[in-house]
RNA sequence: GGAGAGAUGGCCGAGCUGGCUGAAGGCGCUCGCCUGCUAAGCGAGUGUGGGGGUAACACUCCACCGAGGGUUCGAAUCCCUCUCUCUCCGCCA
């Protein structure tokens, strides 16, 4: 959420960053309510200081001894036009706070403006696309084949777009979310959390997903409940209505949880195989930082999660993403995006984003510095290091032989209880 | 699921027969004094959000004692609803 009065005072700067994003921003109407609200305010204030005064008079001619019957009266009118003008305010002021979280952050300066998703630049490309002396498989047939992937039968326990894994490919999940965490927590400084899979709707709202984007959440039925798409939900919301102190940050939380998507409106995308779900496990990683090292944090972030591919000898590149294709809550993100050989193409596999001071605002997380008066808002940040699922699609793929059988990655290995190769179902 | 107790400032903890209580007292923290060192001692200060005001301070007003509503001239204090925590019983991975 961006603040009331930064967006007041800079009106035709957010207009055209909002622009810039592709997003045609209703600011006039909040224009005319934020004046309203001052305008209520200052009468509500002016009438609540009057009754407090009299208050007090009140008590002390009761004291006294005196007759208030003619103060009280005319105070009970008072109190009747403050509950008026407050009944007002709330109305109005609702009216903002929905206007307000429906508006996306601003990108950084450093975001390149582009309209979608084809222009978003390439900063690095690691490793080359790996080269095979046979037409390389698609993952799911890789897995079919090995017996160890069946979608088939998911889609008869649950429904499309979910994982069924057995054996190896099973091991093979497991092991890389611990490869992932064990390398966070003891190479990069990370804290482990293990946090609750459903949030209630505060959290939703406080890291971005709600209000505008409940289509794409699970929601448990006749509850508040929804699993979440995400750990970064749980684990930013930690701090959620926190005042925390200077000297606890920068804070480093790494999760693993499953993450439950909707997927509302990407039929026909990715319908085969790992890469789109409704239901993945993720290894994330969140900070809480001061914001003059927020963009510096973002750059380590990026290569904590790129570690992991280096490690795993996987192919990839890194883009920025443009303002078009910029994510609600964020103000800068990478991609990281790795080979997929049946596709030919890089494809997402973690997504680092620096929120700055959005998600903050919207769950009241701030930070004090001793000797400092007052309170400023943290810079969250976060990204995949990795999405689990698509890191077996992009092992199952990339380290394919011509027997049909997968090599295992080196760094790998010791997790798989020093398994070299997938040969067969086991 | 049944019965009961509770939720107050960074923390502990009074107030809860309505009115000088934004909130006693203690701890912590900050600054100053004192002091061979450490500790102790002495003095002052120390919440958040919002409105007005200022170049910025100052200053001033309003709100906040789990959340929301009600009664009242006036509510931390009375009433209702909700949320959460704790204790006992039952059930259970």
């Amino acid at each position: 959420m961006l603040e009331i009065k930064f967006v007041r005072q800079n009106l035709s700067h957010v207009q055209k960053a909002l622009q810039n994003r592709g997003d045609a921003a209703d600011l006039q109407t909040f224009k005319h309510c934020e004046s309203q609200r001052r305008n209520l305010l200052k009468e509500s204030e002016a009438l609540k200081h009057q009754r407090n005064v009299a208050s007090q008079q009140i008590a002390q001619m009761k004291k006294d001894g005196q007759n208030t019957d003619t103060l009280t009266t005319e105070m009970r009118d008072v109190s009747g036009r403050i509950k008026l003008l407050d009944s007002a305010l709330k109305k109005n002021e609702a009216e903002i706070e929905s206007i307000l979280s429906r508006l996306p952050n601003i990108p950084h300066q450093s975001t390149p403006i582009g309209a979608n998703e084809t222009e978003n630049p390439v900063v690095k490309q690691i490793g080359q696309p790996t080269k095979f002396n046979f037409d390389p498989l698609p993952h799911w047939s890789v897995g079919r084949q090995l017996k160890i992937l069946d979608f088939e039968r998911a889609a008869k326990i649950t429904g499309a777009r979910f994982p069924l894994y057995f054996g190896a490919a099973a091991r093979l999940e497991r092991a890389l979310i611990n490869f992932m965490l064990d390398i966070h927590i003891g190479e990069h400084g990370y804290l482990e959390v293990l946090p609750p899979f459903i949030v209630n709707r505060q959290s939703m709202t406080g890291t971005g997903q709600l209000p505008k984007f409940e289509e794409d959440l699970f929601k448990l039925h006749e509850s508040d409940y929804y699993l979440i798409p995400t750990a970064e939900v749980p684990v930013t919301n930690i701090h959620r209505d926190e005042i925390l102190d200077e000297n606890q940050l920068p804070i480093y939380y790494t999760a693993y949880t499953p993450c439950f998507r909707s997927e509302a409106g990407s039929y026909g995308k990715d319908t085969k195989g790992l890469i789109r779900q409704h239901q993945f496990n993720k290894v994330e990683l969140v900070k809480f930082v001061k914001p003059e090292t927020s963009y510096e944090e973002l750059e380590k972030l990026l290569a904590n999660a790129e570690e992991i591919l280096i490690r795993l000898e996987l192919p990839y590149q890194v883009i920025t993403l443009c303002t078009g294709d910029l994510g609600f809550s964020a103000a800068k993100t990478y991609d990281i995006e790795v080979w997929m050989p049946s596709q030919g193409r890089y494809r997402e596999i973690s997504s680092c984003s620096n929120f700055e001071s959005f998600q903050a605002r919207r769950a009241n997380i701030r930070y004090k510095t001793t000797g400092k008066k007052g309170t400023s808002y943290v810079h969250t940040l976060n990204g995949s290091g990795l999405a689990v699922g698509r890191t077996v699609a992009a092992i199952l793929e990339n380290y394919q032989q011509v027997d049909g059988t997968v090599l295992i990655p080196d760094a790998l290995q010791p997790f798989m209880g020093g398994m070299q190769k997938i040969s067969d179902g086991t």
